[in-house]
DNA sequence: ACATTGATGTTGTCACTGTCAACATAAGTG
DNA sequence: CACTTATGTTGACAGTGACAACATCAATGT
């Protein structure tokens, strides 16, 4: 009775996760303005309104896809958490390494989760909850911080925001292609996150 | 003989301009991926390929627009720096806060801009010159503060970065919708500027 | 003055896209 | 074994970006 999480489906088997896989796929290998239903459909190997039987229309597909996203996410805060306990700077540091890093290995998907096309309220409620699972992470490590005195005092959201914006903002800035073209040095990763997260733990620290 | 600048060009009057106008309205009244050359030409009352005339195609005329979102943008850094002159900080926070409400007026664009959909190499000699303007700005203001003592010693790249990036990813946070939906506070543009950009001018003040 | 040329705009067409309705099939249920 | 429902297919439709062929008109040179 149990609608999605039946193992043994109908006839092609689970075609709801291959057409997920299979959009995320390609994806990936070109933008989201170039990914097709259609496509999706053909690499899967059904006709081309197959997809419809498992996602209302292509945005819910999308949301899928981003639902991945921010699922992976969740998941690598939750170990730069379980990696550094009892040192929230690390927390911080390493939590935004793995952001970057995220990003750089699925950056469409990251430009669809951020682009907007997608609604933030109540229309994919996955989408929602995911996205305030992660920033209550990151709001648990501010928190932590501020109790230890290492990190300063103030409304923990808008500190949690700070960290995120920074690493949001260069992620952002790196996988779109602008940086590369901009940065006179060669871009390499770890050095600018360093510099980046440094910069901002100095801001959060506490005087 | 100059193929741009003629004040009064053949038939239907600088059509160009008219068609990156009216792209430009529509691309703010919904979002890029229902923008369609056959809608503006419409908009503009001209046939459904008259634009190819002056676009070579699609991705041509966004990166038209993405263009007069990089001029505006360099415009509003010139008035931060002019507004405070001999005060490298609040020319930042000016700046980061004219940066926001810059993307605010214009959500569409801003996505557009950093979407990575348009190529940041040479394939649009404008985008990236104009991208290359604006963050020579950027240092400039670093390296001022830096020579007043105000800000830490240190690669002006990179510092330049971090302050570019706290301020880009707020924005593009905002205007994605992300934030409204998970802040459990309303959202107040000047109070999440000012609190940002604060705790990112702490990380850069000198010690 | 006027034919030539090139820039500009139109009509018609093509393949491709998202989406829907109608139909086909097969799994589960009584 | 009949019935229902979930799943997959075929065919169609309007809308899209892009191209070729044609039409028009400003500018240019002689």
């Amino acid at each position: 009775m149990n609608s999605k999480t039946a193992p043994k489906p109908y006839h092609h088997g689970d075609l709801h996760e291959h057409i997920l896989c299979a959009a995320c796929e390609l994806l990936e290998e070109n933008n989201i303005a170039s990914l097709s239903l259609r496509a999706v459909a053909k690499k899967v190997g059904v006709s081309h309104t197959a997809p419809y039987r498992h996602f209302k229309d292509k945005e819910s597909l999308l949301a899928g896809i981003a639902g991945r996203g921010y699922d992976e996410l969740a998941t690598q805060l939750a170990e730069a958490v379980e990696l550094h306990s009892n040192d929230p700077a690390a927390q911080l540091q390493e939590a935004g390494y793995r952001y970057l890093q995220l990003a750089i290995n699925n950056p469409q998907c990251t430009q669809l989760m951020y682009s907007g096309i997608l609604p933030c309220d109540d229309t994919y409620p996955e989408l929602k909850a995911s996205g305030d699972t992660a920033f209550d992470g990151l709001k648990m490590i501010i928190e932590e911080g501020q109790s230890c005195g290492v990190f300063k005092k103030g409304d923990i959201e808008l500190l949690a925001l700070s960290a995120w914006s920074v690493i949001h903002g260069l992620t952002l800035l790196l996988i779109s292609g602008t940086l590369p073209e901009i940065l006179s040095i060669p871009v390499d990763i770890r050095r600018l996150t360093s510099a980046v997260t440094g910069n901002m733990l100095e801001g959060l620290k506490a005087s």
